[in-house]
RNA sequence: GCGAGCGUAGCUCAGUCUGGUAGAGCGUCACCUUGCCAAGGUGAAUGUCGAGGGUUCGAAUCCCUUCGCUCGCUCCA
């Protein structure tokens, strides 16, 4: 009931975002390439400062957490390594009758006998259709349950009184071209890479092939040895990325939501294994209630840290507007973990095109997952690429020193078993898991650990669209003369508004107003985004800055320059979100708009 | 990838059925005017009607192909 008015409001926005330059498609002057968006002017800098806030707030404001800039191409092992390859490049058939799709390994082999035809025809309009077609027939079942099958899909094409045409049969042995739900034919294996491909050099061999990154994460991991090194950070400390990243989405939808190429900010924060800290602070702090827990603690294990984040992240949208009635959260079930994962919570946003549950509830659409992602990441690229992805921490050797030799045993134990786990679960070999499991253990004995990581995985467009969404909103007023006019109003958060003031001489005619207006406009300028508009009505200038989501404007008036000798060099100061105005010295505008808007 | 719908000026849309060579409102720009919330006046620019092909004396309009957008299915590490 809900969905068309929904609807409604995204075009809306999409309309918007086009008419003031905030997302254009891209190409379009070539009818566009679906999956791909450019933002235009008012776009760029709402990124740009979404992207500010995030690195300032991960990185500059934090004492445990470096920066890094990698490449988006890199060597093709580290996709095997992160599993990318194998995931991504399944077969895919679609049932010729239902349509459905299947994974073409994961079809069942059944042998029967295949039932092949070379057309149909209509025997009432003579119409024929020579579309080869074919059914396999369990053993066991009438020759025509086989016919039945072929007669639906004929009429899918347009017959209705169906004669078969060129009936042969064949006996088929395990055979995967069939789906073992109806007999019907699958289309041919097509190949779903979903990492966009690309060539190293100019030879374009196989051997050349290389990815555009379909993920930030795993330049990180990739480099975590040097950074660790070069940084002079410890465990726990993070690293932080944004950037591009590639997915050949199926289907990009919801305008700029799912992307072809999109960027994410994405930290990676390493921590110590549960054991380690055991045996560091003799107990693991666990959480004891919803909420943050506050500063973090070294005996913290990585269900606070995972809580932690999580909650650090909400902050961080509160702090750029999206209040927390705004976003909801999903909690990912064991079902739904990646295999590595011990959990995930997403951060989600409720966007126009979001579905409405059974219970009609809308959960929303995914910002930012939050996972706890355990050692599986470091343990990878150290086995793909035999380099150790170890640290040494003298804290862990010297308080295992202390330990009871029951106490060693124990957590020396647990933590054969996790490795243990680990390896089998990539499918190392039971004799091989075990001893390196058990190297494992005896190197945590010596204050040697993978770090656990938890990762905070935010998308940059989605995050975009979510404030542009919820910026949005409307004044319907009514004039004199019965006309009503709806006024848009972008209420971003002054720290990721594109501009921050606009500056207007109240008219245009006069000089003396023009030149006061530019000199306020240059004092501005180099500390806050400002935009200068002399042009049209006073009402039309605000009206158009509304639109753009600037949440202040300065104008200068008569009083300015001294009409009313007591306001001289005062200014109004005009807010957007209600048209609210205040005077104040132009000496005092700085700093009253700054802590505003950073 | 499959199915359905849609694509005309910067935006919203009329015109498509019934072929005769493109319009409205808003916006934009310039000048005038305007003493605080899209006021008014004058003037101007902007469309190979998504693209390509076909039918026709003639195509925005009919047909085919293709690209894009929306929705449903599928996919989403």
């Amino acid at each position: 009931m809900a969905e068309p008015k929904e609807n409604v409001l995204m075009e809306k926005i999409v309309s918007l975002c086009k008419r003031r330059g905030f997302v254009f498609q891209s190409s379009e002057i070539y009818g566009g390439i679906n999956g791909f968006w450019d933002y235009g002017p008012l776009g760029a800098e709402l990124k740009r400062n979404v992207k500010d806030v995030w690195w300032r707030t991960m990185v500059h404001q934090r004492d445990d957490v470096a920066g890094l800039e990698a490449t988006i191409i890199m060597a093709p092992q580290i996709w095997r390594a992160s599993g990318h390859v194998d995931t991504f490049s399944d077969p895919m058939c679609d049932c010729l009758l239902t349509k459905k799709r299947f994974r073409a390994d994961q079809v069942d082999e059944q042998s029967g006998t295949a039932y092949h035809y070379t057309g149909a025809k209509d025997t009432v309009s003579g119409k024929e259709i020579n579309e080869t077609y074919s059914v396999l027939l369990a053993p066991g079942k009438p020759p025509e349950s086989a016919r039945k099958t072929a007669t639906q899909f004929y009429q899918q094409r347009g017959l209705q009184n169906i004669e078969l045409l060129g009936e042969n049969t064949e006996k088929v042995e395990k055979t995967t071209r069939y789906n073992p739900e109806n007999g019907s034919l699958l289309t041919p294996p097509v190949p779903f890479n979903l990492m966009f491909k690309t060539y190293v050099g100019p030879t374009a061999t196989e051997a050349d092939v290389a990815y555009l990154r379909p993920e930030t994460a795993q330049a990180i991991f990739a480099q975590f040895k040097n950074v660790l090194e070069t940084s002079r950070q410890q465990v726990p400390f993070g690293i932080a990325q944004v950037g591009k990243a590639f997915r050949n989405e199926v289907t990009p939808r919801n305008f700029t939501f799912r992307s072809r190429e999109f960027e994410q900010m994405e930290l990676e924060f390493f921590i110590k294994p549960d054991e380690a800290i055991e045996a560091i602070h003799g107990s693991v702090a666990k959480p004891t209630g919803p909420g943050h827990p506050g500063e973090p603690q070294p005996n913290w294990g990585w269900q606070l840290w995972h809580q932690y984040w999580v909650e650090e992240r909400v902050r961080f949208y509160e702090g750029i507007g999206l209040s927390r009635d705004t976003l909801g959260f999903h909690i990912q079930t064991p079902e739904e973990l990646a295999h590595y994962a011990r959990a995930t919570t997403d951060i989600l946003f409720k966007f126009p095109f979001s579905k409405v549950d059974e219970n009609g509830e809308m959960k929303g659409e995914e910002l930012e997952g939050i996972a706890a992602r355990s050692d599986f990441d470091l343990s990878q690229h150290q086995r793909f690429s035999g380099k150790s992805m170890g640290v040494f921490d003298e804290e862990l050797r010297t308080g295992w020193a202390k330990l009871d030799d029951a106490k060693k045993a124990d957590i020396s134990k647990r933590y054969y078993e996790a490795r243990l786990k680990y390896m089998l679960k990539t499918g190392v070999p039971q004799e091989k898991a075990e001893k390196e499991a058990k190297d494992n253990a005896d190197g945590l004995a010596k204050g040697q650990y993978i770090p656990h990581v938890i990762e905070p995985s935010a998308g940059v467009d989605r995050l975009i669209l979510g404030l542009i969404t919820n910026a949005y909103s409307e004044v319907i007023s009514t004039d004199d003369k019965g006309k009503t006019e709806t006024r848009v109003i972008m209420k971003f958060h002054p720290r990721v508004a594109p501009y921050k003031v606009g500056v207007f001489p109240l008219l245009k005619n006069k000089p003396e107003l023009v030149a006061k207006a530019k000199e306020v406009f240059n004092l501005l300028r180099p500390h806050a985004l400002a935009f200068y508009d002399e042009a049209g009505a006073i009402g039309r200038r605000y009206a158009r800055q509304d639109e753009a989501g600037t949440p202040f404007c300065v104008t200068i008036d008569f009083d300015t320059l001294g009409e009313k000798p007591e306001l001289l060099n005062t200014v109004t100061v005009r807010h957007r979100d209600d048209g609210k105005q205040e005077r104040m010295p132009i000496s005092e505008l700085l700093g009253w708009l700054l802590p505003k808007v950073r």
